[in-house]
DNA sequence: TTGTACGCGTTATCAT
DNA sequence: ATGATAACGCGTACAA
């Protein structure tokens, strides 16, 4: 007799109960006796019983699964760091909860909305998790009318009926403000992420914001968060006569990209121009100058939110969840402001 | 009536067949008659039918998905731009065959087997991508013992039913040491991976070799593939009397922390020391000076190995595919040897 | 070719 | 209030 998985059916018998029963006791649902309902926990126990996914998937519709669409241009992803702290953390809680995580890439031969549905078609996954929100994004549509969960990474700006999870990285862009204008910095530009996408603008609103609160006159330069558009956008802003004492980097990766046009400049850093990051990659911390940068907890990020996601795939109502602020990690790229700035 | 998904049982209506018989003609066996058949695909046609996922998972075992388990510690992967292209190689080849990719990441708290176990277990995964091989690896019986289909990314050195897919990164570094010493350079060191990895190993085999070739001592620093580390050994060779005029790093990141460290001591890149990247990503080619590097195609490992894989699955015997050789990209971080190198 | 058992848990219906 | 029975979901595979 090969040792063939023990199913409910061999619960029931080993009970002496029906099959119906033991799904009922095994479900913590009425209708069972405590004497019954202690049999066939202890039968379930003995034959060490463990419910089928299969089966279970069949007869509920559901997947045990939850997924995450990658939409940005692999080039961009592959460099940030962000999505595999964001993944690990979304991980830790999937797992101890049985759900699974599915990867599904968009790329140009198969776009973000082709990709949602093809997760949905066969409920592949019960829930997806929005990350990289953009103005109006038309995905939360998408999704609820796909039928799936969702948890959305930040707030969206549209009405939503899913839960969201969100970091105040405006805080932290603030907090990168005020350090450089405590520094004696006045002029200050921003290179900011793409616009289309909330994190970027929120990031980029903090920073007017800030610099107007600051008496500064705001300077920003729109890129799509690559490391190649960080380094040009950096040649434009060092080119002009005025040219600032001091960048915000909307991510680390642009400012290491920053870092390397200002050297190919011959400025010194921090001494003629400081720079700060987002994210406090490991990278930024073992460049010289070190990196001065915003820190999130993207694991953190990525539990709440799987977290968030469960409780809606069990009925939970949807919820906002506010993570802690980041912090400003101050290192070698930030120093006081040029006593004698570029003309101006 | 709710549009209600077609099953089966209504094509064999339709059709004025049994269930039994749609499943023939749907799988294109014999057995059936072509007027039949006709009939068949005209009913399924006409009620727009697809194939349940859950019911051929049910009844035939397999669950349509392929796993991918990361387990290197999230601190050195998170900086490695490698696994995004990676896995954007492999889902293009699961999205095109049904497969559905589905990553488990290994913490301290849930070991790298048990999570394999995790994926085997409700058979989560039919097969899964093995990544970072190790020496004499475990994985490989303990995959095969739980019944799992695999392929691995490069060739073990323990007997492997599973096909596997390797790029000749001896090639590579091969390439960087050629080049190296035909600018002149006699003293060149080379920043490892763990010899335990195998692509690490054979990364400093290959080093050693090559640089034996040309006549000179190989020195080597072993490290865990992070910046870190990257960064230590950098500080421990340069501190040498008879410090290396040229370094090979075994990935950029390392090879950007060692730049980091090398401009700390004053040390000018490439006019002092010469050094080498591995992978070829994108924040070495925007930093100053930009990184001379080997590249890697990780993508189209990823879209080969995913191949192999879904091959494997529908019974396809274990066959070794090698991709082609990277090759080195020259940019401004190598460059002559200097002419009065340190005392030596 | 057909009919039917199978895989497996869930749930509605019915009987006690 | 308890418990049994059977239908359901869906494709596969084998005996008839």
């Amino acid at each position: 007799m090969p040792a063939r998985r023990p199913t409910i059916a061999d619960v029931a018998r080993h009970a002496g109960v029906s099959k119906g029963l033991v799904s009922y006791a095994l479900n913590d649902r009425p209708g069972v006796s405590s004497d019954s309902r202690r049999r066939i926990l202890a039968a379930a126990d003995d034959l060490g019983w463990t419910p089928s996914l299969r089966g279970r998937s069949l007869s509920t519709g559901r997947s045990f699964a939850c997924g995450l669409v990658v939409g940005r241009s692999p080039d961009v992803i592959a460099a940030d760091p962000f999505f595999h702290s964001l993944i690990a953390g979304l991980e830790d809680v999937f797992a101890a909860s049985g759900q699974v995580l599915v990867l599904a890439v968009a790329t140009p031969g198969r776009e973000e909305a082709e990709t949602y549905r093809g997760l949905a078609d066969d409920r592949r996954v019960d829930g997806v998790v929005i990350t990289d929100l953009r103005a109006g994004d038309e995905r939360i549509a998408l999704v609820e009318r796909l039928g799936l969960r969702a948890v959305t990474l930040g707030r969206p700006d549209v009405v939503s009926p899913f839960p969201s999870v969100s970091v105040d990285d405006g805080a932290g862009i603030r907090g990168a403000v005020a350090h450089l204008a405590g520094l004696g910095h006045r002029r200050i530009a921003h290179v900011a992420g793409p616009a289309a996408m909330l994190h970027g603008q929120r990031r980029a609103d903090a920073f007017a914001a800030a610099a107007e609160a600051a008496g500064l006159q705001p300077v920003m330069v729109e890129t799509d968060f690559s490391a190649a558009e960080g380094a040009e956008a950096t040649r434009r802003l060092l080119a002009a006569p005025d040219r600032p004492t001091a960048i915000v980097y909307s991510n680390d990766h642009m400012a290491l990209a920053g870092l390397g046009v200002a050297q190919r400049l011959g400025l010194r850093v921090p001494e003629d121009l400081s720079i700060t990051g987002f994210d406090d990659t490991e990278l930024g911390r073992v460049i010289h100058p070190s990196l001065t940068s915003v820190a999130t907890d993207a694991r953190a990020w990525g539990s709440a939110a799987a977290r968030a996601l469960v409780a809606a795939l069990e009925g939970a109502p949807a919820e906002h969840v506010a993570l802690a602020e980041p912090t400003l990690i101050v290192r070698e790229s930030t120093g006081p402001a040029p006593s004698n700035p570029p003309r101006g």
